[in-house]
DNA sequence: CAGGATCCACGTCGATACTG
DNA sequence: CAGTATCGACGTGGATCCTG
């Protein structure tokens, strides 16, 4: 395999004992990291409008390699947040669709991504002086 | 260095001529991917009441290596979110807090977390679903 | 067309030891 | 106390080749 549809690094060291105040921090950091995942919030993205095919979707995200995009689909599959279709045809044709849980999540990512267009200037500027201040 | 203060995979092929409706996915990549930091994540929310010391944070986040908190924190102090403020006493002893700029970024993830965690059962079910007519 | 399988380079992380 | 330096294990992702 080499690749697991686990996003990484869910697993938490529990504390001795259950923390209630953090008691779902382990699903919540794997939802987390679903977002964190930059191809998972393009394809999320590009199923915005619409069920799209996989060569579809392929030539829609630029740069994706097509092991990537299979794993990411089959990842946000897992989660419920898109569903699959094959239709039986020569060629074959298989669909991906958000479903209402994947549309659901689309709010909060898009509140995210609007925060992030926002404030990218600032973020960079402080990286930039950040970057001279020591390295420079 | 070994590990950089970059978030990961940042560096986006860039399109034949550069898409106006995707021209920031950089900038917004690599602050997405802030957020799927689970440690930078945690440590925000850490900072939600006031400044903390390092090994504060450090027995607050259960789990987490010296080394990920130190590169974490540089990483949110590179990218203007929290700040850095050294008190030359001994033992010597350092603060960390959010900026505005943190502060606001913690409303957006915030927004995500609830959500995470309104929905964690059916995800969880999902997968569940999913591994068990697959590999089951 | 849609993907499975394999190989390998690279980045990331934890453990450990050491410093001011 | 608050880090830095180094090393080794592991995960991740791209490239390539192959199948139904």
């Amino acid at each position: 395999m080499g690749t697991s549809l686990e996003p990484a690094h869910t697993e938490f060291p529990a504390s001795p004992r259950p923390d209630p105040n953090h008691a779902d921090c382990r699903g919540v950091a794997s939802v987390l990291s679903r977002v964190g995942d930059k191809w998972s919030v393009f394809v999320i993205m590009m199923l915005s409008d619409g069920p799209k095919r996989f060569n579809e979707l392929k030539r829609m995200i630029n740069g994706i390699s097509q092991r990537m995009l299979t794993l990411t689909l089959r990842g946000l599959e897992r989660d419920g947040l898109v569903t699959r279709t094959i239709f039986p045809t020569i060629p074959p044709r298989v669909d991906y669709e958000l479903t209402d849980l994947g549309r659901g999540l689309q709010e909060p990512v898009k509140a995210l991504g609007e925060w992030a267009i926002a404030h990218q200037d600032r973020i960079a500027a402080a990286r930039t002086r950040f970057d001279e201040r020591n390295g420079g």
